[in-house]
RNA sequence: GGGCCAUUAGCUCAAUUGGCAGAGCAACGGACUCUUAAUCCGCAGGUUGAAGGUUCGAUUCCUUCAUGGCCCA
């Protein structure tokens, strides 16, 4: 039947042809937009609309025929603005066009504003143009595409037939927008750094890895651009930032995609508790740019970028998951905490990560409205600034937000002795099996030995950003072409 | 990795206890000068995700696989 319908669209073009009509024509000059025409014209009566003339285009979303007087729902970038064909007005020849067309071409319309008897705002066609002849047929028109792998893999129908698809990456572009112009605003520069790299680091996860052929050199994939843009600090660009892409390999879930966006930034003279201030301020001001107000709905919660962020340390926590202060490093009450929290196999978890697995099973789903979760582990933050009151801990945070880390921000370690000690250690773990784990990077530690700044530096998961605002569950509603095994 | 659910016409969905695979939209033919999911008449459209099994007979029951969704680890 797909065939049959593709097999008759095709005859349609090669009729238009014969009429010396081009079906994929590019000569069509577009002066209007459906949304400027509706807000420049709404009010107007007959009288003030029949001299306007206007030229638009976009697809035909639906074609409703009366027999000498034909109404098509034509779709721009802009929204919609209804073209109404009178048999008596069109030229015969374009007249004769509607013969060969398809809900899903897309037409250009050249006339006068009118208004039809139920008073909307339409243009009185006086030339119809087919421009492109589609040759599939477009998802039903009423329930649309919903088929979830359809949407992801066809995601252009999903576009064409679904405004609020539209409108969410709209959004999504907004927010990266004021992101922009956030950090412009501060004086800060926006860089771009290799995603090919010989080495990677930054993060604790799994690259991908690839090849250079003429170079025969094995290349990964970005993990995080972090050791870059410290190294931009080193050569004095004292405040960067990148919106990077990066590339993780890992599973697929509703909260990860193996590529995604981060933010990452970086500042000279600047700590960790600065940079807590300058989140609340990017978070608040983004909420209120998007929605006029200070907080959003979000699944069943409303998340409240009004307030301070809350503050609640790993130790803190740790207390109210049944490790007293006293006992952080006790080995027996972590375990036991631990097996209460159902973690598998605790007395193989070196204890600064044991401590951070309590917290985030005792913790992170209920960590709703935005908080600051400080002060981590020496051991799990290889890249931190040690804490001067305590040498157990760094100057670090990460932000939770309906219970999902999406922003991580630390003081930076700027002492290259105690650098490559911490990559050593790293180094270690990779050897007892962490595939996680930091590789060396001599490099880095070469540019510390020049003098960084002292600074400090975030990065914020775009993706999981744009799902808070825009109220989607899966980073896939967010990501116009998310990763999807290949079509049976 | 484990559990549950889904997969039927281009799209959205039905199909009784295992008994002739159906509807709406889209398409196709026709009527209609004001529709907003237009309406009306007519016509057509299927390897029921794939492979195998049970059965006189399988969309339906069983096994395996594929794809996707939800939950758990």
């Amino acid at each position: 039947m797909e065939e049959t319908i593709i097999a008759q669209r095709i005859e349609k073009a090669d009729a238009l042809r014969a009429r010396g009509q081009n079906p994929f024509a590019n000569d069509f000059r577009v002066t209007d937009l459906a949304a400027a025409v509706h807000a420049a014209h709404e009010g107007a009566d007959e009288a003030a609309l029949a001299p306007v003339q206007v030229a638009y285009a976009g697809r035909v979303m639906a074609v409703r025929s009366f027999g000498k007087v034909v109404f098509l729902a034509v779709d721009d970038r802009s929204g919609r603005l209804q073209a109404n064909l009178f048999q008596q007005s069109l030229p015969a020849e374009d007249w004769a066009l509607l013969e060969l067309l398809d809900v899903g071409d897309i037409v250009g319309i050249t006339g006068s504003l009118m208004r039809t008897r139920k008073g909307e705002l339409s243009v009185k066609a006086e030339r119809l143009r087919i421009l492109t002849k589609s040759l599939r047929p477009l998802p039903e028109k009423w329930h649309g595409l919903t088929d979830v792998a359809t949407r992801y893999r066809q995601r252009y129908l999903d576009l064409v037939g679904n405004p609020e698809v539209r409108d969410l990456f709209r959004t999504r572009s907004r927010i990266v927008s004021y992101i922009r112009r956030f950090f412009e605003a501060r004086d800060y520069l926006e860089v771009e750094t290799p995603i090919l790299q010989p080495l990677y680091g930054g993060a604790a996860a799994r690259p991908f890895v690839t090849h250079h052929n003429t170079l025969d050199m094995k290349l990964y994939l970005r993990i995080a651009p972090e050791l870059n843009l410290k190294r931009l600090l080193v050569g004095g660009l004292h405040r960067v930032f990148e919106l990077n892409r990066c590339f993780r390999n890992e599973g697929v879930s509703t909260r990860h995609n193996p590529e995604f966006t981060m933010l990452e930034f970086y500042e000279a003279f600047a700590t960790y508790e600065d940079l807590m201030q300058l989140t609340e301020e990017l978070l608040r001001g983004l909420c209120v740019e998007l929605t006029g107000e200070t907080s959003i709905a979000y699944g069943e919660h409303v998340l409240d970028f009004g307030q301070p962020f809350r503050r609640l340390s790993v130790y803190e926590g740790l207390a109210l998951a049944g490790v007293p202060r006293d006992l952080v490093f006790d080995r027996p009450t972590l375990e036991a905490a631990a097996a209460g929290l159902g973690i598998k196999d605790p007395g193989g978890i070196a204890t600064g990560y044991l401590q951070m697995e309590i917290f985030e099973a005792a913790h992170e789903a209920s960590l709703i409205q935005p908080t600051f979760v400080t002060d981590f582990p020496l051991e799990v933050s290889p890249l931190s600034r040690q804490k001067e009151a305590d040498p157990a801990l760094v100057d670090r945070f990460e932000l939770y937000v309906a219970g999902r880390e999406c922003a991580n921000a630390f003081s930076e370690l700027n002492d290259p002795q105690d650098q490559r000690a911490r990559f050593e250690a790293q180094v270690a773990r990779r050897q007892g099996g962490d595939q996680d784990a930091h590789p060396m990077d001599e490099d880095y530690v070469r540019a510390l030995e020049h003098g960084m700044p002292p600074a400090a530096g975030e990065g914020i998961g775009i993706d999981r950003l744009v799902m808070f605002f825009t109220n989607s569950a899966s980073i896939r509603d967010v990501i116009l072409f998310p990763l999807l095994r290949p079509e049976a």
